[in-house]
DNA sequence: CGGTTTTGACCGGCGC
DNA sequence: GCGCCGGTCAAAACCG
């Protein structure tokens, strides 16, 4: 009984959770970025506010795109286009069931040096580990090795072994919430956790349960700042989210209650962010992303889109006085620093 | 009963 | 070669 109502409540708190702020990163994103990011926010509880604690390290970034997200979107489409997709350009456009997004690579000529993160040294924390087991479920569909080795293993999945693994697109995310498996709309299976080297909290791994799809998401709490939670997908999503029968990316048009409002984006190592370090967009509600063509986040975390009505939520947002989370953070920004 | 979580064991990559 | 570590597997337990 009592984990039932426990079971409950986190999933509840899934829903409150919702309505924090997300900051989004994309693969290359060091971990130890995020803890610089943490660092500066206090450990405050879920508010609002620790958003804006968090970008402040980068508003002179952010400032370079003072226009905000939105305006990088649209009037510089170029820009948050190629952005996105340098991120993205390991795989073809995600099967997203609303918008396909233009060709990675007439857009994005140079690829492989997105990766590359000279601003830090370890930045490959987050990122190097294998990711075999991503190609795997997608490409092992039709391969030798596995009749092979599934009996000569008893138990374990045959890996490739000559064979380089491709990396996975990655996209990196912190929420600033108390509970650590996110409810983005997507079903999860959990199929593993380990202890997290230099860090109380341990590391979730999970699996969307969708036949054929091989998205795998990690999910950690910072050690520096325990509310914060890092969130990592893998892969791209074959089918559009369960909640959302047609994806809907795009169809907000009340975001106002939509909860990541003020979630930032942060794109990685790009040959941009080599002067920049980091990219924050403040996105002002969500929808707008979407509503552009040129934004289609292979993973589209759908809580970004979908959960907007999540009934608790949105009255959460209320009762909770987290509509402050829904004006759009540019605004909020701007009337301090400049 | 089917799906999910837990958890210990195992594997491969990497650094020393 | 060895040990560490991240990631995965899969049986058992749990849950609805």
């Amino acid at each position: 009984m009592e984990k039932r109502e426990d079971h409950h409540r986190q999933m509840m708190k899934n829903e409150i959770s919702m309505a924090n702020s997300t900051t989004f990163i994309t693969e290359e994103m060091p971990i130890t970025s995020f803890s610089a990011f943490s660092s500066s926010s206090s450990t405050t509880p879920t508010t609002s506010a620790s958003i804006f604690d968090m970008m402040m390290p980068y508003d002179h970034i952010a400032d370079k795109a003072s226009l905000g997200f939105m305006d990088l979107l649209d009037g510089n489409q170029d820009f948050g286009t190629s952005l996105l997709l340098d991120c993205f350009q390991l795989q073809p456009p995600p099967i997203l069931p609303h918008q396909p997004l233009p060709s990675p690579a007439s857009t994005v000529p140079e690829s492989s040096e997105v990766l590359n993160t000279p601003a830090t040294p370890n930045s490959s924390s987050i990122s190097s580990s294998s990711n075999e087991a991503g190609n795997d479920s997608q490409a092992k569909a039709g391969d030798e090795e596995e009749q092979d080795q599934e009996k000569n293993k008893k138990q374990l999945k045959p890996k490739k072994k000559n064979q380089k693994r491709q990396r996975e697109p990655r996209f990196a995310f912190m929420t600033k919430s108390e509970v650590d498996h996110l409810d983005d709309g997507y079903r999860w299976r959990k199929y593993g956790q380990k202890a997290v080297k230099n860090s109380p909290f341990p590391r979730s791994y999970y699996r969307c349960t969708s036949a054929g799809c091989g998205v795998k998401k990690r999910v950690e709490r910072s050690s520096e700042d325990p509310t914060i939670v890092v969130t990592t997908y893998e892969g791209q999503h074959t089918h559009p989210s369960p909640i959302t029968p047609r994806g809907s990316i795009g169809l907000l048009p009340d975001s106002g209650c939509f909860g990541a409002a003020t979630s930032s984006f942060v794109l990685p190592q790009s040959h941009y962010q080599q002067q920049q370090n980091a990219y924050m967009y403040s996105s002002s509600p969500s929808l707008n992303i979407s509503t552009n063509s040129s934004f289609n986040p292979p993973f589209s975390p759908s809580f970004l889109q979908e959960r907007r009505l999540s009934h608790s939520s949105a009255s959460l947002f209320r009762d909770h006085g987290l509509l402050q989370d829904i004006v759009p953070s540019q605004m909020r920004k701007e009337t301090p620093e400049e």
